[in-house]
DNA sequence: TATGAATGAGATTTCATTCAT
DNA sequence: AATGAATGAAATCTCATTCAT
């Protein structure tokens, strides 16, 4: 019953709450929208769902759980900030560019949870956020970062990577591996990074990405 | 009756739904809840607004036409790309930290209008997006920028300069100029110009933004 | 928008659930049945009631607030227990006579309200009881009652009083006063008084009960 | 799959629907409800019983059949008015005593009925009551009661005894024999009875509700 | 200018019930 | 014997909107 379970059906309740939730927002979506698009009557929608903030909450929780996860899988053992700060952001816009639905979703409707439901989500995403600090405060200490507000440089990074949900299609011009490196490079000029080295491992992050979300799902071939 | 009338009330609407439209977004506002903020009853609400789409298209038009006349005062009669493009940004930056209301909503409410109302709105905010753009070539063409991909360069930075509307706060440390100057100089970076010149010319960037959105509201002492 | 609010809608609104809630229980009556019995569209009800169980809380409310002030104008300044308590008897009766459908409510339903809500009915009936109690007590200390169990008494004798809303019909035999005035003397008898005088002051009693209920609705010729 | 099928599940079921039922009435309990009460799947819940209506028809019918048969077992052979009405209250009591959820629903629950199901209901109600008025009447003729009201009478005492199962504890003051002995007197005197001799055989109605009931089930030591 | 009254349509959620396994 | 899956119908309540005053 909880929209952690999987079934066929379930599964399908997921999706379709996932691309619902990505395209009209929350509370543009209406139960019988998932149903329609989950091809199954409203009412057995509420064999797999709880209620509809809990499958909105069960969706943002994975997703930030897979981001948290990635990240840290991404960066362990790494010493140098540039590389770790590197990672985070080839992670990050590779994420965002293979499930820009479950990203947008974990990036706007945050205000849709209710205050108990979004504590725990606003605390996953408040970890995941640490872990950028701490690289760059890192990277700053070891002479390799000199942005002028380190905290205001954070949060125009993250906006801007994390735009990529937004308007990245697999059928543009740009491989992911082109993207995600170009983004790694606009964050090191961002950081005043002189020498920004051979630029981190595109490799290691979209596998390490691949591991925790799974293939992504066949790209459709029309629409986006 | 229109959306751009001005009594008293009716202007209490237009604060109203900017600021519940902000918070809670277009379908996460009810009628009801306008009324309540505007003080009004709801029947009243219709004197002032048409529908609740027609509302929300009025704002929009009304942001993004301010956007686009600020930016265009702002860079008339200058030539130089560098300065072109970092008035384009300063200006942005200070319009979405002094109006985040108005600018969230153009940025997150677009997909809540019907398709009819949207094209008027989508060409504006391509019109805006196509100053950008023009700026960008003409600096690449000129050899003052030498970005990767101009294309993903202009989004990028277009979501990066947008975000400042979710988290800045004038009660934080950095002063609108400081903040507009950074912005700036990020750009430049992600832009790969490597001399960027004495950076645009804030004071004349902040009185065009004052000029035609009016002085901002008195800021709140709480709150954001 | 209170449940205490009065227009001709209103009114309607009232009259309705207290029939339906009477006939078929709070949870037997759908929001769809009192708007069919209201002459109005479900949504409309809700112009004149908060929710469903607010409704039902005001109906309780009111006719508690309706039977303590009856029986506190009755009893007022009348020192004999015997007389005090016949009037008590006398007045619930009536009351249950003639108002059988809120009577029934309120003995029937506290259950369907919620814990909040219940509490403040609750103890508008232990108000209520605690005049019979105090009543009782009394003509013990004074010897005129020599019940075996008084608190027991006390409560087979409400119980009984109570009953006569569910079969009471003005079209049957005994008229309101013959019935008050019988259940007086079962209470007498009840509670070991073998004199019990001349009875409690019936007029009087019914006068109350109409000051406090206003002049019941025209008996409808056929029902009940 | 009737309602009288009788296995370890069946039981449960029975017993989660009287218990609920009378705590909640019939339309405030929820198939859920019973389910979650029993033990059992919802759907496991329709091997035991038919529908819920059937379940509480079935319920009805058992407990009134009880009833009948215990006040029939109690008075048989009995020619004294008197002892007769005596064993007929005490009975009621006691069994409204120790069976307070059967007799609840018996008592609260007829209209939620569908008007075929409530014929057989009502009729197995009126022999019962059938009992008591005879007796009542006997007493009449035999010069042993002196009602005002004969047929009033009887209402307001089976209203007073049936009362029983609302407030009665077997963790209070009184015994049931107490209890029961209390009732008897109280409706001798109701019923104008002088000289009401010795009391009915308490013991004696005590086996007998037993017989028919079997042993009550083993008190809970908190809550009723 | 302003609003109370009113509503059809639709919101989310629960209902009692069935059925294949 | 037991249940997960499924559903049409209905539950309560809110939606955006209109209109007479």
């Amino acid at each position: 019953m909880a929209v952690t379970d999987r079934g066929p059906s379930g599964e399908r309740v997921r999706k379709a709450a996932v691309k619902l939730f990505a395209a009209k927002g929350f509370h543009g979506t209406g139960i019988r929208d998932l149903a329609t698009e989950a091809e199954l009557s409203s009412a057995s929608l509420y064999h797999y769902m709880g209620t509809k903030e809990q499958l909105l909450a069960g969706i943002m929780t994975e997703c930030l759980g897979h981001l948290l996860t990635g990240a840290r899988l991404a960066v362990a053992g790494v010493a140098d900030p540039r590389e770790r700060l590197g990672r985070l952001v080839v992670v990050h816009v590779i994420a965002h560019a293979v499930r820009p639905e479950e990203t947008q979703v974990v990036d706007n409707e945050v205000r849709a949870l209710s205050p108990e439901t979004r504590r725990g989500v606003v605390e996953l995403r408040d970890a995941y956020e640490l872990l950028w600090a701490e690289t760059i405060d890192e990277g700053v200490r070891a002479g390799a970062f000199h942005p002028g507000e380190p905290a205001v440089t954070r949060l125009a990074l993250l906006e801007m990577c994390s735009g990529v949900a937004r308007w990245y299609s697999p059928r543009g011009a740009l491989s992911l591996e082109q993207l995600a490196g170009h983004y790694a490079e606009l964050a090191m000029r961002a950081l005043g990074c002189a020498d920004s080295g051979p630029g981190p491992d595109l490799a290691r992050c979209r596998a390490v990405v691949t591991r925790v979300w799974g293939a992504p799902d066949e790209v459709p071939s029309t629409g986006h």
